[in-house]
DNA sequence: CATCGATGTTTAA
DNA sequence: TAAACCTCGATGC
């Protein structure tokens, strides 16, 4: 699930959670012991996504964490412990805890299962990160940096506004890239928190052909595909999982994994090819240049 | 038990 | 362009 959507809704849930009380710490796996160590020294205060980064700022650190393509935290607690059991890449489902405390009244956790980089305990309840690509303690001015060279995220900007500065700052990182606009989508300092399916899907709505060169589209094109991102970017994070098609039943896009099936609009036969080691999905018949 | 693939990114060649 | 890296669930023998 790590597309921009899946970080915003992270932040938000570690908000709810964490921010604003002590928490505990760990690295149950071993490989982040250090990093633990200095962020259970402080409290979080609060966590922002950009993108696909999630910040979670203390009370002078900064704690970085990117998920890759198959990072997750999982969320274990008890009743008071409101939270979904998983937010990134798939997880095993686990079955209901039975709360045991210990004599400060904190939940005692489980075991960790597996690789647990990192585990962040509240009172009431815990979350365990495995397999981020990222997960760091900042230095002084890395936080800037990495900000520096992200492209402007839809998600950050008020909706329904709109000719809007980020919307510009979009328009001009395409006129100036003569990559095609599927790559040019997949670039953080285009667009960030755009991803595989957000490109496959949103390329299709606006019928553009994935190999029409970024500065050849036209303004309004540009200004259209922005919107499309921004809606479907805010759908994931109220629904929490990327939903482009809408339908009775549990088909979930229009392309995306779609290939070698009649298109839903126009019965071509949807395409897929690698690009730039991803895969990319497009219908031939609908996304003409 | 082995292999593969996944909503990602960086580094080396 | 390819390989490396982070982890685990699905698939295949």
């Amino acid at each position: 699930m790590p597309e921009g959507h899946t970080l915003h809704r992270l932040a938000a849930q570690v908000n709810a959670v964490f921010s604003g009380s002590p928490w505990r710490v760990s690295s149950p796996q071993g490989r982040f012991a250090a990093g633990a160590l200095r962020l259970d020294a402080e409290v979080p205060r609060h966590a922002e996504a950009w993108g696909k980064h999630l910040f979670v700022h203390l009370d002078t650190r900064i704690w970085h964490v990117h998920l890759g393509l198959y990072g997750a935290f999982s969320f274990r607690g008890d009743s008071s412990f409101a939270a979904p059991p998983s937010i990134g890449a798939p997880r095993a489902w686990t079955a209901e805890l039975r709360p045991r405390y210990d004599d400060d009244g904190w939940l005692i956790p489980e075991p960790p299962q597996g690789a647990v980089r990192a585990r962040v305990q509240a009172r009431h309840g815990w979350a365990d990160l495995r397999g981020p690509a990222t997960c760091a303690v900042l230095e002084p001015g890395e936080h800037a940096l990495i900000l520096a060279r992200l492209g402007p995220d839809p998600l950050r900007q008020a909706p329904d506004t709109s000719a809007t500065a980020e919307r510009e700052r979009f328009l001009e990182n395409l006129a100036r890239r003569r990559m095609s606009i599927a790559a040019a989508l997949m670039e953080q300092a285009v667009i960030a928190g755009v991803g595989n399916i957000y490109r496959a899907e949103s390329l299709f709505l606006e019928s553009i052909a994935p190999e029409t060169p970024s500065n050849e589209l036209s303004a309004s094109r540009a200004a259209a595909l922005w919107d499309r991102l921004s809606q479907q970017l805010r759908t994931g994070v109220r629904e929490g999982l990327i939903r482009t098609l809408r339908t009775e039943g549990d088909r979930r896009h229009w392309v995306y994994q779609h290939q070698g099936t009649a298109c839903l609009r126009c019965g071509e036969l949807i395409a897929a090819r690698e690009l730039q080691g991803r895969r990319l999905y497009w219908c031939p018949g609908c996304q003409l240049r």
